[in-house]
DNA sequence: TGGATTGTTTAGAGTGGCTACATGGACGTG
DNA sequence: CACGTCCATGTAGCCACTCTAAACAATCCA
């Protein structure tokens, strides 16, 4: 049983095609197709089975491929070991984020992270993002869901806590609920609302909030771009549900924040690995730092 | 970080020559001499060192050789969970035992077995053995030892308990102590014995009996092999102590046992293997026929 | 039906690991 | 102290394995 072969199956059992294992290993389809084959014959039986042009696992190459990454995990545990023998950090790590998290807590990671580690960030807009489905192209993902909304769990992934931001409702200046310490559910009926897109995580809260004060919310807008709701809510078009941490950064002292109570606010950011990955002693490094990062974001508005 | 090379770096941790890798995996000295360089180099730092004309680890070679284990153990649970797929407990697995236990499990464990799965025998005399050294020779290694006394811990290895067997005091027939239930220590001074060789495990009891009772014991005779030490006591040269699941085989009836109280007086039987021939199937096959077969000799002696 | 996409086959080329043999230290013994 | 032995390591060449390239087959969609 080779361990490049199994491995081959586990990306096929991510990516879905050979097509895609292929370019996912720099490899052509030909030879991956003909190692898949080889470990069918060793196995002494059917890993694969046609289903229309492509190609899908059957029970049991599903089950091959899931203990194959516990044999890619061990191998990335070896050779952790042994760049941390040489204190060796490097190489080249890949991060998606989306676009709030990564305002917040990249320029801090990559300021602090040693010479010979390189971080390449991308971002991903999250409206309609698959946040698992990235980590078979990028070692980190950042993703945000509702706290106890776990949409990404049963999937074999690695992860990580990095922190909970409160989610408050954003004010224009001047707005008659300013002057408040903090909102309940009752005050924010009969406002205009600039919602979020469609299956946008926020949208839990916003149905929670109608859910406590027994009326509907009338939404205005619905955007995916934060800057452009803030941009809205300043222009006195309506009011909207913002991150804490990272709202009001183009235009600072225009928008208001206050804090809901009544319901739970607040979203919970994660990294999320394969597993195999999240044990790459360069993978880790990262994760410290952005851990490092996000608590010091937390605790420098909690001084405020 | 190549899987094969790996495991002739685990190979060379538990064997500790480059030749005893070599005649162990069927290659040359050289090439196995060659596959640890590559991996040095790989690795970037030293993993082994000349001492005298042979070669052992450094640090990180050992901590490497670890988790070699790791990854090997997960290959293994791979490989078997594919075997289950097919339903396939078949192939060799070798097993060293010394000669009671063997006596005692063996012939039952190999009628059992299914078609297709050899179990390849050996035995070996315990006196002098030093058991976890077999793990690298043999699939499954039947040691004993005194309960409490773990004499194979900290190594790394696989421990699957199998039976505790009393140790009793052998009698011959017409012996005073023969009409007696039960002994305690106090009723053994004064005896002539007939001992074990040095350093077999019997002989902690021995000198918790000694302990207990307060005086010596009066060694007459020292040997390793059982049925001797049977023949002599039978014969009225003296008495000793006789496990008491494998005795009077040869002379039924002209033995008598009688269990020792006061002072814990039993043997732990168990097999030993490496974590990843542990995984095999055809080797968890074996250990659940040696497990049966013990608990069935277990029961037919309770019976009585 | 024709083009596009996806997996498979075949033949050929390159790489990598193995064997055989030779070399060079380290140990023990006469 | 020289000799044989034992052990690890170089060197050259061979073989096997896995990759690429290109043709082929099957399916889907327009």
């Amino acid at each position: 049983m080779d361990v490049q072969r199994l491995e081959l199956l586990r990306e096929l059992a991510d990516r879905g095609s050979v097509t895609a294992v292929a370019l996912a290993t720099h490899r052509t389809p030909s030879a991956v197709s003909q190692q898949l084959k080889v470990l069918e014959r060793e196995a002494g039986l059917p890993l694969t089975q046609r289903h229309g042009r492509g190609l899908e696992l059957t029970d049991a190459g599903r089950a091959l491929a899931r203990s194959a990454t516990d044999v890619a995990v061990s191998l990335a545990k070896a050779t952790a070991l042994w760049d941390e023998f040489r204190n060796n950090a490097t190489g080249e790590v890949s991060l998606v984020t989306f676009p709030t998290a990564g305002q917040m807590l990249l320029p801090g990671v990559i300021k602090n992270l040693g010479p010979g580690l390189v971080l390449n960030c991308a971002d991903e807009d999250p409206e309609l993002s698959d946040f698992p489905a990235f980590t078979a192209e990028y070692d980190i993902v950042l993703a945000h869901a509702m706290s106890g909304q776990l949409s990404w769990a049963g999937r074999g992934l690695t992860v990580v806590p990095l922190m909970t931001e409160p989610l408050d409702v954003g004010l224009p200046v001047g707005h008659p609920l300013a002057d408040r310490a903090w909102l309940r559910p009752s005050d924010l009926i009969g406002e205009t609302w600039i919602g979020v897109t469609d299956g946008y995580p926020f949208e839990r809260i916003l149905h929670a909030i109608e859910q406590e004060a027994g009326a509907h919310l009338s939404m205005a807008q619905r955007f995916a771009d934060l800057a452009l709701i803030e941009s809205f809510v300043i222009a006195g078009l309506g009011i909207a549900l913002v991150p804490r941490y990272t709202s009001g950064g183009g235009q600072p002292g225009r928008l208001v924040l206050k804090p809901l109570r009544g319901i739970e606010s607040e979203r919970q950011i994660v990294a999320l690995m394969r597993p195999d990955r999240a044990e790459r002693l360069a993978v880790r490094t990262v994760i410290e730092a952005l851990r490092a990062q996000a608590s010091q974001v937390q605790l420098s508005h909690s001084a405020k």
